[in-house]
DNA sequence: GACTATATGGACCGTTGGTCCGTTTCGCAA
DNA sequence: TTGCGAAACGGACCAACGGTCCATATAGTC
């Protein structure tokens, strides 16, 4: 039942993957640019590696977002307010949005390669499901929104990392700016 | 200056060529699994002759979209109140956006593959840059919309092709639910 | 040091979007 | 009707990609 140690050339491939990916799709202009073949040149790797360890495309840019969103993820679970369980909801709200946008825009290349990696949509996607449940579970607890679901896919919409990117590049629109923008959009729907 | 005439052949076959798209793409699971291939074999035509017409995939599914869409584009730029540009602008805020998820409902498969087709995001696409030019300018009509702009954005988002899918397809959401709660949403932003 | 489970890597494959160009067809004009 | 140039045709062809396979190499254990 208990795992076999992972052996330290695995070990060590793993990350040199990891690492080599990061790189080239913060480099690259589109996510597409990048392929596996890149990836596995970069790392110093054969395909067959690649592969084995992530299973496929979809695969390695998950394990990418995985370890770069885990501490945010950790805030939000187990945090201290605003972004907590802890605080009061409409905050929260205010506070978990506002990290997601940050968040896709600190990691433009990587969440628009999450995105558009989609075997099917981005929506049944494991992190997607998650930021959507905690949403609309503090959007509940706030009198006079009735519709916690819907309204959480709505405004995690806002968010999506292709209009966050035309934003932020063809419109020039700094982060704070948006952020304020989002949140006072967000306000009009906790009024 | 005058553009010469369009030969017959070339007449037909583009016709031959848009109907067999259409057909494959409502029939298809995913957008994704209908190739160019497909498209020209079911067409009876050849690669060359469909590449020729339409430039790339993306040009076919534009040119698809365009014909299925114009009608609805006529209502909002000259028809009737409330779609048309005559009646009060929170209605018609309303009425577009309605009409926008309708359109997607009904046509799941082309938008879908439409919003999938980027050649980078959906955003630079003519039709959205109109659809959201309308929707901004209409907002701005309505006092106390500080933000016309970034509000259409966020609105639009919230009608995404993919979005839509899902709800209508793992959430078992009907039309005219989803509708309601997207008018309820819309609502709450114009107060 | 031998033995086995595991990892490796790159040749290989099927599919796809897109191009190229020799051949065919259209439409006009004499 | 016929001749002819411009336009359209179609399918062989290409390069790139994601993904598989398997003979070989290596880490870890006794």
């Amino acid at each position: 039942m208990t795992q076999r140690k992972e052996r330290a050339d695995a070990l060590r491939n793993r990350e040199a993957v990891l690492a080599a990916a990061d790189d080239l799709f913060a480099r690259s202009q589109s996510p597409r640019s990048v392929s596996m073949d890149d990836v596995a040149a970069a790392a110093g790797v054969g395909k067959g590696t690649l592969f084995r360890r992530f299973g496929d495309r979809t695969g390695l840019i998950q394990a990418l977002v995985e370890a770069r969103i885990e501490p945010l993820r950790q805030a939000v679970e187990t945090g201290p307010a605003p972004l907590g369980p802890a605080g009061p909801p409409r905050e929260r709200v205010l506070a978990v949005l506002d990290a997601v946008l940050r968040f896709k825009l600190d990691n433009r290349h990587l969440s628009l390669a999450l995105e558009e990696a989609g075997s099917g949509s981005p929506y049944q996607a494991g992190h997607y499901v998650w930021w959507h449940r905690t949403l609309r579970d503090t959007l509940l607890k706030i009198p006079g929104i009735p519709d916690g679901d819907f309204t959480a896919h709505a405004l995690l919409a806002a968010t999506r990392a292709d209009l966050v990117e035309y934003l932020a590049g063809q419109g020039g629109m700094t982060a704070d700016d948006m952020s304020a923008r989002l949140a006072n959009y967000t306000a009009k729907i906790l009024d």
